[in-house]
DNA sequence: ACTGGCGCCGGACTGTAATA
DNA sequence: TATTACAGTCCGGCGCCAGT
């Protein structure tokens, strides 16, 4: 089986045309967060299982996939041996087990299950060469009739995918789509990938797992995305992603992005949480950490009240830039605002009673919250100096980046000035000058929210003084 | 200053897919 | 079927850094 060349792939025009209808796959939260690893050929002919599931199926039915199909999608060259690869393919895919969560009467469980079953062969000489495989039943919950929480994408992002790690992180990443940041533990990500056994060290499990995946999903994908590696002590045992649209695949006249369905976490377990992220969906830098903090630092009540005032008010005009910021503004101030009900009371509201203080606490709002604010801070930075010094300051990114670089980073393809992202970098520059750098900030911002003073540690971590 | 744990890097080896 | 290419894995050397 031999690839095309990369720059015949690139060139659309030369995708026949019944690939060009979007192939929308939907899969459930939990099946993209369960626990398994597919060989390339597996996850072939899963994906290919997956694009034949009508939306309105009650039932599994047999699939028939045809070699000439999978040769086609994903623009492979019959050579002979690939129908036997399919075959085996599937033959594994029918051994193949997976671990999934799964909502029981008595809580969560985990399931335990095979994925495929009734593999069957056939080959026609003269006409074609397929296979019959179905899903098992089990899998019914996780690919059937999906009304919430669940991940639905166009196939096509992920048919030039060679590595099946990039797939899934690909599907785990695009479920937080909306949210923009993923954080997740090294150990989770390595149950999911199952790959807990392989990957001693971390430096492995980085170089050939997120960052091939990293330059994978540019490449080829509508999201992108950049991490940041979260430390207990030196050795790593988080990860944060910062998710990004692909706008050079979304625009490339592919229609890989599907903005009105694509991104889908927006229902949680915590009915809550989601009830808040939704109303909040549009607002920037809003994450789910932070709808989280403000929950449990003000109660569900007063933080939804809030919201609704504020949608409210932004809904018949009143100019808020920034709604975040008005809310946690408004949520610290309520004498002043008059805006909130009062808090209430610590004891009707399950906080975690972590002290505030300990270091895991202080990287965490590092991470989280501050994270979020920083960036509109920066914003604003940019938005409330002078003209003439924002000129100077976008003079200066220019000369820093190559004029391809600097377009790619702060131009939209039409043309427009993407002006989320030159104003946080203008705001960057504009802390050069003041000679401040982001962990100073942090710890103004930490002091003016806790009365703590904190230090920042040779490892990068924070503990308080 | 010493030590041990860790990340990073590059080289070597292995198995599998692609190719002739 | 033999060869080639490459992804995946393993390992050792190096340097960093926290704890002693």
């Amino acid at each position: 089986m031999k690839k095309l060349k990369k720059d015949k792939l690139d060139n659309n025009q030369t995708i026949k045309k019944d690939t060009d209808v979007v192939k929308l796959i939907r899969k459930a939260n939990r099946l993209v967060e369960g626990k398994y690893r597919f060989d390339i050929w597996e996850m072939r002919v899963f994906t290919k299982m997956l694009m034949k599931i009508h939306r309105d199926d009650e039932d599994f039915k047999v699939y028939r996939i045809y070699l000439h199909e999978v040769i086609q999608d994903f623009e492979l060259q019959e050579d002979g041996h690939s129908y036997k690869f399919l075959k085996q393919g599937a033959e594994r895919l029918g051994r193949r087990e997976i671990r999934v969560l799964m909502d029981t009467p008595d809580g969560k469980m985990e399931l335990f299950t095979h994925i495929a079953t009734g593999v069957k062969s056939f080959v026609e000489e003269k006409t074609a060469k397929y296979l019959d495989i179905s899903f098992h039943p089990d899998m019914k919950p996780y690919l059937l009739q999906l009304q919430s929480q669940f991940l639905m994408y166009d196939v096509r992002n992920i048919l030039k995918l060679q590595s099946s790690f990039s797939i899934r992180i690909y599907e785990l990443l695009k479920q937080y789509e909306t949210i923009g940041k993923r954080t997740l533990k090294v150990q989770e990500l390595k149950e999911m990938l199952d790959v807990v056994d392989k990957y001693p060290l971390y430096g492995n499990f980085k170089q050939r797992v997120i960052v091939k995946a990293q330059e994978d999903l540019e490449k080829f994908t509508d999201i992108k995305f950049t991490f940041d590696e979260v430390k207990s002590g030196r050795a790593v045992t988080g990860l944060v992603f910062w998710i990004i649209p692909n706008r050079e695949k979304q625009d490339s006249g592919n229609l890989l992005y599907l903005p009105e369905v694509a991104s889908t976490i927006v229902e949680d377990t915590d009915q809550e949480i989601s009830q808040l992220l939704t109303l909040t969906q549009r607002w920037e830098g809003v994450s789910k950490t932070v709808v989280e903090q403000w929950r449990n630092v003000y109660g569900f009540e007063t933080v939804l009240a809030q919201i609704k005032k504020t949608n409210k008010q932004i809904s018949e005009g009143k100019k808020i830039h920034n709604p975040m910021g008005f809310v946690v503004w408004s949520l610290q101030n309520p004498e002043i605002t008059g805006n909130v009900a009062e808090p209430v009371s610590k004891i009707e509201t399950p906080v975690k009673e972590e002290p505030k203080y300990t270091s895991k606490q202080i990287n965490f709002y590092w991470n989280g919250e501050f994270a979020n604010w920083f960036v509109i801070y920066l914003q604003n930075l940019a938005i409330n100096c002078e003209k003439v010094l924002y000129h100077k300051k976008v003079d200066e990114l220019r000369a820093t980046y190559s004029e391809k670089l600097f377009n790619n980073l702060f131009m939209f393809n039409d043309g427009s000035v993407n002006e989320e992202s030159l104003n946080s970098s203008v705001g960057i520059k504009l802390l050069e000058t003041e000679q401040k750098s982001k962990e100073n900030i942090f710890q103004e911002w930490f002091w003016n929210k806790f009365q703590v003073r904190i230090l920042q540690q040779r490892s990068g971590d924070w503990k308080a003084q």
